[in-house]
DNA sequence: GAACCGATCATACTTTCGGGTGATTTTTCG
DNA sequence: CGAAAAATCACCCGAAAGTATGATCGGTTC
């Protein structure tokens, strides 16, 4: 019983299949009489079950409608008018927390600004594998592996603006 | 002709019915010999088209899967001393200017989101080569070349969060 | 019914990133 | 001073991202 408990919908298929078929039983007597029907009963058959499998699939995989969890910060407000106008303080709390280096929290903020390890290597006058470095334990710190997502952390921490 | 040309799909799905059909026919006659034979026949055809339903239904009804967005949220402490929360609201105007298409628009805020081009595929069911055509097309609307860039702008337009 | 657009996918190629490892030089601080 | 931490750079490799081009298909529009 503990099968029915869990598969309730299989069961439920199964006997749907099983009356489906009964049903056919009662044609196949009922259109047997008149030769030559084969046919016609086939094609029966045909279209009942195809609608059968659309109504299966429809019913089976419909609901895969997969549910993508973005985790996404309501607190942020974007100081876009002008009123406000209160520049940002970086959360220094969580910037201690996640122990950046200075150097490291400036390539953070050029790889928010869009740059690419070149033109952060350019703009800090070191090189390209300096950069790299930085980067990679700026990633770590932050438990990310891309720099989209290490800017996405960065400004849910308040860590840049 | 012309409706052919327009109902290509349709036709080719007339045409692989008919072939179906008449693959049963020979099977009929290949059965009809032993008697008794109609439920096998009968069967077959059931577990045939039953097949075929779910195929069509797949085909036709499948790719219309919405990726569900659902919003986790984390709380982060922060001084806060603005009016309130407000929820986003995009900026219609902007985003019209940009003249993004939705599926372009998607893929950008799951690019937002932090995931890569693999990622935004699985999420999307389309291919990454189809991501990348996006991302590109998106990238020349937007007049940028990185990701990361385009987050900073598509921000900045508050045309995403 | 042609013309156009958006969505999809492919192939091929280049560039950029990111991971891993190791090394040297400053700086900092107890 | 001397150890620890930070900053600097190099090299390699594979994966990911981005560029360019072209094709099909379906829907819309005029």
């Amino acid at each position: 019983m503990q099968f029915l408990k869990h598969n309730k919908m299989l069961f439920i298929y199964s006997v749907a299949l099983a009356l489906l078929f009964l049903l056919l039983k009662l044609v196949e007597y009922r259109l047997l009489i008149i030769d030559h029907s084969i046919e016609i009963y086939a094609g029966s058959i045909a279209i009942l079950f195809t609608l059968l499998g659309i109504w299966l699939s429809r019913k089976l995989f419909s609901p895969k409608k997969e549910t993508l969890v973005i985790e996404k910060e309501t607190i942020v407000e974007r100081e876009v008018f002008v009123t406000g106008q209160h520049a940002f303080e970086p959360n220094k709390k969580a910037l201690k927390e996640t122990d950046l280096s200075a150097r490291e929290l400036e390539v953070l903020q050029l790889i928010a600004g869009g740059m690419s390890n070149q033109e952060i290597a350019n703009a800090m006058y070191v090189s390209v594998n300096t950069v790299k470095t930085h980067i990679a334990n700026l990633f770590y710190k932050l438990e990310v592996s891309r720099r989209t997502q290490a800017v996405e952390k960065a400004k849910k921490l308040s860590i840049i603006p």
